[in-house]
DNA sequence: CGGCCGGTTGAGTACAATCAATTCTGGTGG
DNA sequence: CCACCAGAATTGATTGTACTCAACCGGCCG
């Protein structure tokens, strides 16, 4: 297997999304130029986190937004019963450190070992007006967001946890497609755990789920991390979504 | 009770959000300036909609974004068990349209009367460059519809059925708040089964919640369109959030 | 080799979905 | 103004599914 060549000196931030407005058969573009990267790599610093690590907290004063380089971050909250729930995972060229009236909206931390440019609010506030371009894609990457928020709410609404784990694969596939990355097969980067946090189902609840799936001869798992789609068809019906398949036959 | 104080003649599109980066205690503000709004009045144009009338589908190749004049939009998709999943309500001030790659990412229809804007993409695509105010001002808009998707899927992901309503209603009440509406009382603009679709539930467990939250006197219901919170104590256990109210007792 | 963390598996329970029967409500026409 | 109707909402009985709690496995690191 190939490893994923990631640039070894970075040019600066960049943001990877869907275009809002034109198709582009469902792959994402870089949507910054070499020269707007490079103007901002003027205001942003490199910074590591340690896998496990917090980067901030809800509530901090919100001082800074962060561009992911390198790694896997966590966006989530901590529900009253001291329970986490995630909401998304970030991946290289995206974008987080989502903020409300001056504090930041939820909490991150570092899935694996992350690499991030850090661009400090006053830098980029006093870039923006200058900058209609970097305005422009901003709204385009906040849009995509939006878009994956709302297909987590569907996975959320699912009843079933099979559907919920095989709409969670179909979007970890997605996420790999648009990326240019092999789509044969599915990699995890998280544990199941966050998994679990990320589906709103209990770890047990998550391991059965994989076992169930893997038991009809749907998916085969290889490593914890690595899983592969048996039976497409099948898939496609329990992760709905693919007006296609889903059509065809619900036999439930 | 005072009604609200709505402009007879619109003055063109607005957009209320929370400041991102600063604090304004809870409370939205207009974010375009009198001359904005002129501005953008010039390429909108004002569409009516009758309650339950579709105003596009997911999938339409997208032409325009709206401006909610006045009344309850509800962002929604077809599950494949055509079960629909309601992502958002949208009032006043609010802005809806949301696309990838040319096309609507969800379905909208109007849950009450509605007057919107419509502003074309193509006018709004040669405005927008040419106007990094109005970007900023989208960006804001963006982000607070984030931390909205963001409790929504909080939400969501709650298991019992109480707490969903619960913060449903702690929502409602809070979007009712920022607009500077009075808070005594909280009003569903719309029906049971639009708040299940919402909160992910059926109908019949939306109306046991609410009939288990009224028996515990925690809430009080007038009309199945007002509600009023009798036990605020109780309330805040069971709709969390509140870091001070949830922490001191959970006796469940 | 032992301990620990992540993950799997098992038994019992709680809760919402389902299906279905009523009741309530608001709107319409006589 | 009232009677009626259809859609909305409530309620009831049953069932399925995921949670809980807990025991157990397996690999990795010291």
């Amino acid at each position: 297997m190939t490893k994923t060549h990631k640039p070894v000196l970075a040019q600066g931030p960049a943001l990877r999304a869907l275009h809002p407005w034109t198709p582009t058969g469902g792959r994402a573009r870089q949507l910054l130029s070499d020269q707007e990267r490079a103007r901002l790599a003027a205001i942003a610093s490199i910074v590591r986190f340690k896998k496990g690590e917090v980067i901030y907290r809800e509530g901090d004063r919100a001082e800074a937004i962060f561009n992911v380089i390198q790694g896997v971050v966590a966006a989530y909250k901590e529900d009253s019963n001291q329970s986490r729930r995630i909401f998304a995972f970030l991946l290289s060229d995206d974008l987080f450190g989502l903020s409300a009236e001056g504090k930041y909206a939820n909490s991150t931390r570092a899935v694996s070992p992350v690499t991030v440019y850090r661009v400090s609010l006053p830098a980029l506030r006093s870039r923006l007006p200058k900058d209609p371009q970097l305005e422009f894609h901003l709204i385009c990457k906040l849009c995509q967001e939006l878009c994956q928020a709302q297909r987590h709410a569907i996975l959320l609404s699912q009843r079933k946890a099979i559907s919920k784990l095989a709409m969670f694969l179909q979007l970890i596939e997605q996420l790999q497609f648009t990326r240019g990355e092999r789509t044969d097969e599915i990699f995890l980067p998280m544990q199941r755990s966050d998994i679990g946090e990320y589906v709103g189902m209990t770890l047990a609840a998550v391991s059965r789920a994989f076992q169930s799936l893997a038991r009809r001869g749907i998916i085969k798992t290889q490593n914890r991390r690595y899983v592969r789609i048996v039976d497409r068809m099948q898939f496609e019906r329990f992760a709905g979504e693919s007006p296609l398949a889903s059509t065809i036959k619900s036999t439930a």
